[in-house]
DNA sequence: AGCACGCCGACT
DNA sequence: GTCGGCGTGCTC
């Protein structure tokens, strides 16, 4: 195929390697069909393997003789990708400072990196043709398949029909006598097949919510940036639904995140009951092919809603018309190792460009979204009552200073479990450790179980029973001995999961005890099973971690235990404090939304913590201004940007040599340049040593991005060019989520 | 990151 | 005598 336009000389490709440049090839002849363009896919020699990359730049000059450049070996694409897609990768290797490759790599489904075609798969509908009464003769299985299919008016898919007992050769018989019709479409979100968006009629709101709404009505055609603020119960799913609504009746799609663990069946199906149109999901259950075809129906606008966790962020749509973050302030959003992107940062930055709305909704909104909002960037949208009218529950402080504990509980923490169940309810005991015990200590000389390759202790567990470091997956058999001075006298030290489980079996033999953590559901469909049996309402006791915590309606649940407020509230990251507070208003969102009002006991050694009172007695938003004003004091997000050099290596004087090295040529070139941004470090990272790699860190901040952005590129290509760069692993995180 | 090439220990 | 450990070097 000869192209109108003439090829350029060189193309220019980003390729799924570390490496922060581009590469340039010689075209190959045959051109795609619109010519050679940016956002082309191609399959390149590369060393000694073919890779797929994407052409960023066609042009008339490299910097290498063109001798020494390789061709082209084909064009993957007829068309580019999707420019709204490929300018989001451009966007994000430049804010992250991620190679562009590596970037590319990340946003594209796994069967498109592997140089699939861009297209979904086919599938095959019978219909059975309409007002006709024909017979197809004397053949009794292809009248009887005949008969079923015209009791499907939209007809059926191949597999349904095989599955029946029918066989292919009887459905080509019956297409041969023209008797049904066969229809290819995409397996994902086939195209739209009715005229009806709704399934189901909307639920009546309130008062409250249909100001929301109406808020959000004004803004569907430009960037409208909104905080839905609203308490747990409060309706924000419900206002979610008809702000979509009113987006599909204008032909436009809707891109909705949520947190890693809320893309459950539940909100799937609250989603899927509500509109009669195909709903996509993409979550981490899809094959690589599946993948591919729900992407496609995004792209071509087949599917109007599409529902993902963090990585769906980069999916392409046709149409769009609004972006939906659910619980906003999830950590979830953020990716926490190579390219270390936060979604919802990138759903701003893409609602801004495309000129959509984007809802980011909470009931307790992080700190950066908070201050956007104040600031009167964001639009603050309230939701304060509960649907159901009810009052939220109030946290209680439990003292646990000098009272006897079992399995982390005491007595009054007990008491009020005995009562809650006495009256028919179900409780919720939150830990936030798995396994049997924080660790093992031996009584006579104060050894404790220390992982080999961390500076961690290693958990004990008993289902099965060993050794377990949380932070690198090493298992070892439990000592019979303590194996510095021999002593048998070894015993758990604190409470976990697995401790408290045995411990409330013990003391409620009557009533089941469900746990809930990673390790009881690691089964696939065991979360679930469990969530069934909770929602039958019995009189029941969980334990469980975060995972209990968040987005599940647990509506029988009366009073929630939390067993150690402390580790949250007193640990040493900046965000300690805001996440806890967070996890605790959810918690607390569990209790009492039935017809009890429920409680919420918070064991503490220190229950006259002003920030916990003030939680306690005025709410998150007022705890949130509080510590606002702390970040603002101390120089932190959002009134100042961060940027953390993180440098690792199994050599512990190679990190501290290199990583002293690069700081202090950064500060150099900052005072040479006059700069504004702070550099701090090298410092060991919080965990020093884990899985045997040394790690220390460079943290950079200014309060304006521009010149903290220059500052890390400046960095990175010391790192680059300098051979320290080579001796360690160093990566960049832009606005880290922790220090840790 | 891959994947090579390249020089020193325990095995058929 | 080989298989294989991971050190360093390159990929248009």
């Amino acid at each position: 195929m000869t192209s109108t336009v003439p090829a350029p000389r060189f193309l220019r490709v980003a390729l799924p390697t570390p490496l922060r440049r581009l590469f340039d090839y010689r075209p190959c002849r045959e051109a795609p069909a619109c010519g050679w363009r940016p956002g082309l896919r191609v399959k390149v020699p590369f060393g000694r393997r073919q890779l797929v990359g994407v052409v960023v730049e066609c042009t008339e000059h490299s910097d290498l003789p063109a001798q020494q450049l390789k061709q082209v070996h084909a064009c993957l694409d007829e068309a580019p990708l999707s420019a709204d897609w490929w300018w989001l990768c451009q966007f994000t290797a430049r804010y992250y400072q991620h190679p562009l490759g590596d970037t590319i790599a990340q946003a594209l489904p796994v069967a498109l990196r592997q140089g699939r075609p861009l297209q979904a798969r086919q599938q095959e509908r019978w219909i059975a043709r309409q007002g006709d009464d024909a017979a197809p003769g004397r053949a009794p299985r292809q009248a009887e398949l005949l008969a079923m299919l015209r009791q499907h008016p939209r007809g059926l898919m191949t597999p349904a029909i095989t599955a029946q007992g029918y066989t292919r050769a009887q459905l080509e018989g019956l297409l041969a006598k023209r008797l049904v019709d066969r229809r290819e479409e995409p397996v994902a979100a086939p195209a739209e097949t009715s005229s009806t968006r709704l399934a189901e009629p909307s639920l009546p709101l309130t008062r409250e919510q249909a100001g929301v709404l109406a808020e959000l009505h004004e803004g569907l055609d430009r960037y409208h940036p909104c905080l839905l603020h609203g308490v747990t119960g409060s309706g924000k799913t419900e206002v979610y639904l008809q702000l979509i609504e009113a987006v599909l009746a204008r032909g436009r799609q809707a891109l909705v995140l949520v947190p890693e663990i809320g893309l459950t069946p539940q909100t799937l199906s609250r989603f899927r009951q509500r509109f009669q149109v195909p709903v996509v999901a993409l979550h981490s259950g899809l094959t690589d092919l599946e993948r591919l075809d729900a992407w496609d129906a995004a792209r071509t606008g087949r599917a109007p809603i599409v529902i993902g966790t963090r990585s769906a962020v980069f999916t392409p749509l046709a149409m769009p018309g609004v972006i939906v973050i659910d619980e906003e302030h999830d950590g979830s959003f953020k990716q926490q190792e190579g390219l270390r992107y936060h979604a919802r940062d990138l759903a701003i930055a893409r609602a801004h460009r495309d000129g959509i709305p984007i809802v980011l909704g909470s009931a307790t909104p992080s700190l950066e979204t908070l201050a956007q909002a104040r600031g009167g960037r964001y639009r603050h949208l309230r939701l304060t009552q509960r649907a159901n009218r009810h009052a939220p529950a109030r946290l209680e402080m439990v003292d646990l200073r000098g009272r006897p504990r079992q399995g982390g509980l005491i007595p009054p923490a007990i008491e009020g479990i005995r009562q809650a169940l006495n009256a028919g309810g179900q409780v919720l005991v939150f830990i936030n450790r798995r396994g049997f015990a924080p660790t093992l200590a031996c009584h006579a000389c104060g050894w404790l179980a220390e992982c080999p390759h961390c500076d961690a202790r290693m958990t004990l567990h008993r289902q099965p029973q060993e050794l377990v470091c949380h932070h690198c997956d090493f298992h070892r058999a439990l000592p019979d001995a303590c194996p510095t001075c021999e002593s048998g006298d070894l015993r758990p030290l604190g409470s976990g999961t697995e401790r408290t489980e045995e411990t409330l079996a013990a003391l409620f033999p009557d009533t089941p005890v469900h746990r809930i953590d990673r390790d009881s559901t690691r089964r696939k469909q065991a979360f679930e099973e469990i969530l069934r049996e909770i929602r039958r309402g019995e009189p029941c006791l969980l334990v469980g971690t975060q995972m209990l915590a968040k987005g599940h309606h647990l509506p029988h649940v009366t009073l929630v235990v939390v067993v150690n407020a402390d580790a949250g509230l007193y640990a040493s990251d900046f965000r300690a404090l805001e996440q806890s507070a967070q996890l605790l208003v959810q918690v607390a969102g569990r209790a009492g939304r039935a017809e009890h009002p429920g409680r919420v006991l918070i064991q503490t050694l220190h229950p006259d913590d002003p920030n916990l009172r003030l939680l306690a007695d005025s709410g998150y938003e007022a705890l949130a201004g509080q510590l606002l004003e702390e970040r603002r004091l101390a120089g932190l997000p959002p009134f100042r940007h961060l940027a953390l050099a993180r440098f690792e290596a199994a050599r512990e004087t190679h990190v501290a040599e290199v990583a002293g090295n690069a700081a202090e040529a950064l500060r150099e070139w900052l005072a040479a340049q006059g700069s504004t941004v702070t550099c701090l470090g090298p410092v060991p990272a919080p965990m020093e040593r884990r899985q045997n790699r040394y790690h220390m860190q460079v943290m950079l901040s200014d309060t304006r991005r521009s010149s903290l952005h220059r500052a890390c590129a400046w960095l990175v290509q010391w790192l680059e060019n300098h051979p320290d760069g080579r001796r360690v692993r160093a990566s960049l995180d832009i606005d880290p989520q922790t220090l840790s």
